[in-house]
RNA sequence: GGGCGCAUAGCUCAGCUGGUAGAGCGCCUCCCUUACAAGGAGGAUGUCAGGGGUUCGAGUCCCUUUGCGCCCACCA
């Protein structure tokens, strides 16, 4: 259906003609906008804007190994809603994005789809594929660069199905800057960033006790331990008293881990305790294996906690590792990285007894280690009762499920605080320098900077993963040097040091004495996601870009995860540039599952994003997205899906019935005449400035509320109101104002909606205007020519209207039933805004004979109908 | 144990600097009105968690109790 538009006056801008379709439909928009906006570039980044006129969006990459839930989608598209509405007001905005695909995830989800798993020792295989039909019973043994080609193949192909949905949400970014965490700019990022801290000291190797997932045998940091309760019992110990050679002295402690007698290095007590207070300073021998240690005090350990004396084992927990390095114990370490005890007897259980005891345990599981020794301090005679059950809190990684052990290993570490107060109190600094939405996720931020205890561990025993870019020197007995680091050159990276040779060296002098080797671990996917602003923003690689987008605006993000890759990212950047790396930061919600529990893919009652986005519509999804306030988590519910999918579905049917059926005029303000056009347009105003002022505010739920408000009585009053005046090709300015100002308030309204319903609002400007909607002002009350109207007119006219409704609706007859008398009764300033729009009303309500005006003193307009005899 | 947040209509929530309680959904009734029946119109619905205080006036400010949630600590 093609129409041009009705001549109205001759100053009456031109337009292009207005091609509304007969039957509007969302099906098929996504498809549609997403090709066009790719063809003509619509998101694409000006970088000929200086950085002032740029406004930089750094977004997490979503691990692509992964499946992506609700709250994702919703979280994206609250990113996205700040990033439309800051590209219409007119700044240029850089919103890159990334695939998050080294590190764990990826490996383990690599195991599971092809039933492999890495073991360095085994040789590449050129010739490797993978078995037809894994078997999670038995993966198959395959060498470090077999797996990580099965790691890049299948990156590759999720990362093309995550694309082709981010592309469906309508994300407004621009994909030509899209990067991947494995790839090589990062790669080179990564290393260079890692070389700068080490040049700086601000990255250091040491050996020490270490958090360590035995499942995957890596270390794991703090950010990423997960408190959980654990079942286990108390078993109740006696120590022997050693000085006085009695064995009926005992000392009695409590301990849920028996397994770890073989590695006890003190008992401890409060020094106030009484009991002990004899004790300390005196020796103990350990049951079954009569190792002597001694008894000390030390404020940490609690009185009413166990028998109020504790065994310090290396290392049973993180209070063991304190005493051990607060009181300088030795180092008795019986648990080895596969989470088994160690074979070999350790040198300081001496005496067949003890041996023949410990080889009851060696190379067990903790588990069943536990189980032995129960049995050897029974049959000492040493193990009081029976083990009482408990639930221990434990710590565990986050992505695993057993209790992590400590292990005592060389690692590389960031500086983050965690051991110096002045650090420490610098980085909470920063983050007084960042703005918060909500305000309150400050806290979590200074909360987590405070606690913090320990250096952040960076090095993972990985293999997919950014490698360190540092190599050791090996003595004359082949041991490396690891306190003589050898750090690649920046302008050779990317390196491997597992293929690379380090300078000064050849190939054929690896492994060998007096040659070098590699570092062998990798760097942990947060070491490179804490530097997306320099990923994206061309760090080092290109500082023309860098120049114009750095320090970054804008960081988004959920609340979970403000402890690492927020904090990562300020501890970069604050290294690097000694500044925050964006001024504001916006935390969204989870999206919980109907009854509140945290989301899980397992119990499958989880709709997928995909089903939905196909079932209601992007635009539908968005609204969702749209209603749902930062920081605060929500229930999952469809319900609202369909609400949102009405609304979608108005403004297509609206704008048709607006642009084609009345005909509107161009958004022109000087044609708009009528005193109810003109309080129309000045709530649009209002509308506008409210919508503007909260969007400016990071908030987009009220921005939508407002405006959707708006729409709302746009359709349902205003429209039904003046569509008769619209109509009437005889009624000169008067028709002219309505067509005015329908093409006024819809050219406002569109944009006002533009950022959350992307799809139907360009189709909606395709039929009547060029160019993309998303690349037009956002609107400003300036553009709506001084219209000055009272909004006040509105609300009396809408309530007359309303009243006229409610008379045939309680008359129980139809909407076009004619009225054969009206009454208005109320305030005097209502019955004069009603006068106004009295032939709007008639024609509207239908009503045949002129109305009759009561003034009263009611706080309210009423209207008293009767209902023509049919 | 420390920190933070929440508690308003059956449900999900809005109520900014204190001025006689709001929206959407759901519910009830009606209408196939030529933009829209995956519509539209109209209607009913509340001791604002409990207790105290400040105030002419408190959902809103202060104190307190209770319940729920999240983050951190808690591993003998």
């Amino acid at each position: 259906m093609t129409e041009t538009q009705p001549h109205l006056s001759t100053t009456t801008p031109q337009q292009p003609a207005v091609v509304v379709p007969d039957k509007p439909a969302l099906e098929g928009l996504e498809d549609k906008w997403s090709k066009q906006w790719e063809a003509d570039q619509t998101y694409a980044f000006d970088r000929s804007k200086t950085r002032a006129d740029v406004y930089a969006i750094d977004t997490p990459p979503p691990t692509a190994s992964g499946t992506l839930h609700f709250g994702s989608v919703c979280s994206y598209t609250q990113k996205d809603l700040i990033a439309r509405f800051q590209r219409m007001r007119g700044k240029e905005v850089f919103y890159p994005i990334g695939w998050d695909d080294n590190g764990l995830p990826t490996e383990r989800r690599v195991q599971n789809f092809f039933g492999v798993r890495c073991v360095p020792s085994v040789p590449y295989d050129a010739d490797f594929t993978p078995p037809a039909k894994p078997d999670p019973k038995r993966q198959v043994p395959i060498g470090r660069q077999n797996f990580i080609e099965l790691c890049e193949r299948l990156t590759a192909e999720d990362e093309v199905a995550f694309e082709a949905l981010f592309r469906q949400l309508g994300l407004s970014v621009d994909w030509n800057y899209l990067y991947r965490t494995i790839g090589k700019d990062c790669r080179i990022t990564s290393q260079r960033m890692f070389l700068r801290n080490l040049s700086r000291d601000e990255a250091y190797l040491q050996e020490s006790p270490t958090l360590w997932d035995v499942t995957f045998q890596s270390a794991v940091a703090q950010a990423e331990l997960k408190a959980q309760e654990y079942p286990g019992h108390y078993y109740r110990v006696g120590f022997h008293g050693a000085s006085s050679g009695s064995t009926s002295e005992r000392v009695w402690i409590e301990t849920t881990r028996p397994e770890l007698i073989p590695a006890v290095v003190a008992l401890i007590a409060h020094p106030d305790d009484e009991r002990y207070q004899p004790l300390f300073g005196t020796t103990v021998t350990s049951p079954v294996f009569g190792v002597e240690i001694p008894v000390l005090a030390h404020p940490l350990a609690e009185k009413d906690k166990g028998a109020g004396i504790a065994m310090c084992c290396t290392f049973g927990d993180l209070t063991d590792v304190q005493w051990w390095r607060e009181l300088q114990l030795p180092i008795r370490t019986v648990i080895q990285r596969d989470g088994r005890l160690q074979r070999d007897t350790p040198e300081w259980i001496t005496g067949e007894a003890a041996t023949t005891a410990y080889a009851e345990l060696a190379g067990k599981t903790t588990f069943s280690a536990r189980e032995a020794m129960a049995g050897l301090l029974r049959e000492a005679g040493d193990l009081d009762g029976d083990p009482q059950p408990t639930m221990r809190m434990t710590n565990f990684y986050e992505n695993g499920d057993k209790p992590l052990e400590i292990v005592s290993t060389r690692q590389w570490y960031i500086r983050n605080g965690g051991r110096d107060e002045k650090l420490r109190e610098a980085l909470v600094e920063r983050g007084d320098e960042i703005s918060w939405t909500p305000p309150y996720m400050h806290h979590r931020y200074t909360n987590w900077v405070e606690g913090l205890n320990g250096d952040w561990l960076i090095s993972r025993q990985r293999y997919f993963g950014v490698p360190f870019p540092v190599w050791y020197p090996l003595d004359a007995d082949g041991e490396p040097l690891h306190d003589q680091v050898i750090p690649a050159a920046e302008d050779t990276l990317p390196i491997d040091p597992s293929q690379d040779v380090p300078p000064g060296y050849d190939e054929s002098q690896r492994g060998q004495p007096g040659g070098f080797v590699g570092d062998p671990d990798v760097m942990d996917t947060w070491a490179t996601s804490s530097l997306t602003p320099q990923i994206a923003g061309g760090w080092e690689r290109d500082p023309d870009l860098w120049s114009r987008v750095y320090p970054m605006d804008l960081c988004t993000q959920a609340h979970d995860i403000i402890r690492t890759w927020l904090f990562s990212r300020v501890v970069r950047a604050h290294f690097e540039d000694g500044t925050v790396p964006w001024s504001h930061a916006m935390i969204s919600g989870f999206v919980l599952d109907p009854d509140r529990k945290k989301m899980s893919k397992s119990r499958g009652s989880v709709s997928t994003p995909a089903a939905l986005l196909a079932q209601y519509g992007t635009d539908a999804i968005r609204w969702r997205a749209a209603s749902l306030r930062p920081g605060l988590d929500s229930a999952f519910d469809e319900h609202p899906l369909k609400i949102g999918r009405r609304l979608a579905m108005k403004v297509l049917n609206a704008s048709k019935f607006v642009l084609g059926n009345v005909g509107a005029g161009a958004p022109d303000p000087s044609a708009v005449t009528e005193p109810v056009d003109r309080a129309l347009i000045a709530r649009l105003g209002d509308v506008v400035e409210r919508a503007t002022t909260a969007f400016d505010a990071y908030d987009y739920t009220t921005a939508l509320e407002v405006a959707e408000k708006f729409f709302w009585e746009f359709c349902d009053d205003y429209v039904e109101l003046v569509k008769e005046r619209a109509y009437d090709e005889a009624g000169g300015a008067a028709t002219a104002s309505a067509r005015a100002t329908l093409g006024l308030a819809l050219h406002v309204q569109l944009r006002l909606l533009a950022p959350v319903l992307p799809y139907v609002t360009e189709e909606v400007w395709s039929w009547w205007q060029d160019g993309s909607i998303h690349r037009t002002p956002w609107p400003e009350v300036g553009e709506l020519g001084g219209v000055v109207g009272d909004p006040a007119t509105l609300d009396a006219v809408a309530s007359a209207l309303i009243g006229i409704r409610g008379a045939k609706s309680q008359a129980k007859v139809s909407m076009r039933h004619e009225l054969s008398a009206v009454q208005f009764t109320g305030p005097q300033a209502a019955l004069d805004a009603v006068r106004l729009a009295e032939q709007d009303l008639l024609r509207a309500g239908r009503i045949t004979a002129a109305p009759t005006y009561v003034a009263s003193d009611d706080d309210e307009l009423s209207v008293a109908a009767t209902v023509a005899a049919t």
